[in-house]
DNA sequence: ACAAAAGTGTTGCGGCTACACCCATGA
DNA sequence: TCATGGGTGTAGCCGCAACACTTTTGT
C-alpha cells in the first residue's frame, strides 16, 4: 500500500472515436459535452477508469452506455497525456476508436445524450486535443481497411460491392477503380456471394455478399 | 478542481523496452527491480509519471537517468492496465521501446543499476505483465523496420551492409538473401557509400555505409 | 438509343524471390 | 585451389493500375 506512496496518482480516461457509415459518409458521434469545463461543446465520448477496470474495459464500458452496443470492435490508438490537455486538470487520456453499424445503435439512448452524427468531411470543432485524436484514429482505421474488411463492421450484413467501394472511397477520401477494387476484395477470399441481388442501384442488379464465418477471425491481427 | 473530484485516480508508470544490438543478436536492457514487491527480479526500466509531465516526457526521462541517453528513438508501443497486473497497487502502464548504439551508453551508469543486456532469443523471466509488454514491442520494432533502416539507430555510424543484414536477420529471426537484401536496401535511397571499406569479415572488404541527412526525417513517420 | 451500374478481360509496370555468376583474397 | 564474403545480373511470379469491353435494363 505504500510502497508508492511518494508517487503522485492521476485521473485516468478513455475517450472513444466512434465512426459509423451513412449516407455514402464516413461519420463521427459526438456529444455536448456534459459537465465543466467546455459544458456544452462536442467531445468524444468518454469516461473516467474506475478502480476495478481495465482501460479496455471501461473503453466498452462507456461504449455500451452510451450506444446500447456491447461486442463492437474496438481499439486502442494511443495515449494523450500532456499535462495542460484538459484545462480543469492534469487528466490522461487512453484514446480507443470503434466502428459501429448506425442502424444497430440504441436511437433513444443516443438522443437521450443529445448525441449527433458528423460527416467526417465537416467536423465541428471539438474540445480539447479531440481533433488531434481524432486525426490519429482515421490513420489507425486506414491501416486496419487495408488488410481486413471494415464492411462487417460498418455495413449491414449483407451488402453489395458498390456499398463496399463506397465505404472505402469514403475511408480513404478517394476513388477507386470498380472493377479493380472488386478484384482485389474478392481475391481474398473472405466475401460469400449470396443468392439474391440489389436492384436499387443498377438495373442489372448487384448480388449481396456477407463475409464469411471466420474461426479465425482473431488470428488475423 | 472540484469537478472531477467523485472519479478515482490512478499511479501511472511508464515502461521501456530497451532494445541494443551487439554480437550478431539483438538484446534487452533489463534492471533487477529495486524495490519491494518482486525486488530483485527482472524488470524493464520504468518509473511513475509525474505530475508535471507527459508520458512521452517521462519515458525520456527515465532513459536518460538510465542509459545516460538524450536524443534517442523512442515510440508508444500501448496501454497495459489490467487492474491485477502489479500485486502492490493499481499501476496503470504507458509501454514504450527505445533503440540505443549499445557503445554509445554510459557503461557506469548501466553498472550502477545493476542493469544486464540479454539476448532476445534467451531472456529471463521477468515480473508482471513485461514479458507480454516485450511482445509487443518487438512486434512494432518489426513494423518499423519494414519501411525503415534501423540501423540508423542501432548500429554505429558507419555500418557494412553485412552487418544490417544481420541486424533484420536478429530482428526478423530469420535470412534474408544477400543480393537481395542489398538492392532493397540501397533502392530506398536513405544510405549513402563512404569512400573506405571494411576488411575485418571480408578479404574482399565491404564498402561501409551511413544514412543520409534528411531534413524530412520527421515526415516518414 | 442511351446512360449507368455490373462484371470480365488484357496489358504493362514494378517489386520481390530464387539463383547463377562474376571478383578478391587469405589460408 | 578452395572457401567466403562482396557485388551484379537475370528470369519468373504476382499484385496492381489503367482501361477496354460486354451485359442488363430502366427511361
Amino acid at each position: 500500500m505504500k510502497l508508492y506512496n511518494k508517487y503522485p496518482k492521476h485521473f485516468v480516461a478513455v475517450d472513444c472515436v466512434i465512426f459509423g457509415y451513412r449516407n455514402n459518409e464516413l461519420c463521427l458521434l459526438l456529444y455536448p459535452r456534459g459537465f465543466e469545463p467546455a459544458q456544452g461543446r462536442w467531445s468524444l465520448m468518454g469516461g473516467f477508469v474506475e478502480v476495478d477496470e481495465s482501460a479496455d474495459s471501461a473503453a466498452k464500458r462507456v461504449l455500451q452506455q452510451t450506444t446500447g452496443l456491447k461486442e463492437i470492435f474496438l481499439k486502442q490508438v494511443g495515449v494523450f497525456s500532456e499535462p495542460a490537455r484538459d484545462p480543469e486538470a492534469r487528466v490522461i487520456s487512453i484514446a480507443y476508436y470503434a466502428l459501429i453499424r448506425i442502424e444497430d445503435q440504441n436511437e433513444l439512448l443516443i438522443r437521450k445524450h443529445g448525441a449527433h452524427w458528423w460527416p467526417i468531411t465537416a467536423l465541428p470543432r471539438m474540445i480539447f486535443d479531440h481533433d488531434q485524436i481524432t486525426e490519429q484514429a482515421l490513420v489507425e482505421l486506414q491501416r486496419k481497411s487495408r488488410y481486413s474488411i471494415v464492411g462487417k463492421e460498418l455495413l449491414p450484413e449483407k451488402f453489395t460491392l458498390l456499398q463496399l467501394r463506397k465505404l472505402y472511397e469514403a475511408i480513404f477520401q478517394k476513388e477507386f477503380d470498380p472493377g479493380n477494387f472488386r478484384k482485389k476484395i474478392l481475391s481474398l477470399d473472405t466475401l460469400e456471394r449470396l443468392s439474391f441481388k440489389d436492384y436499387s442501384e443498377s438495373k442489372k442488379g448487384a448480388f449481396y455478399y456477407r463475409c464469411k464465418e471466420e474461426s479465425d477471425e482473431y488470428k488475423e491481427r
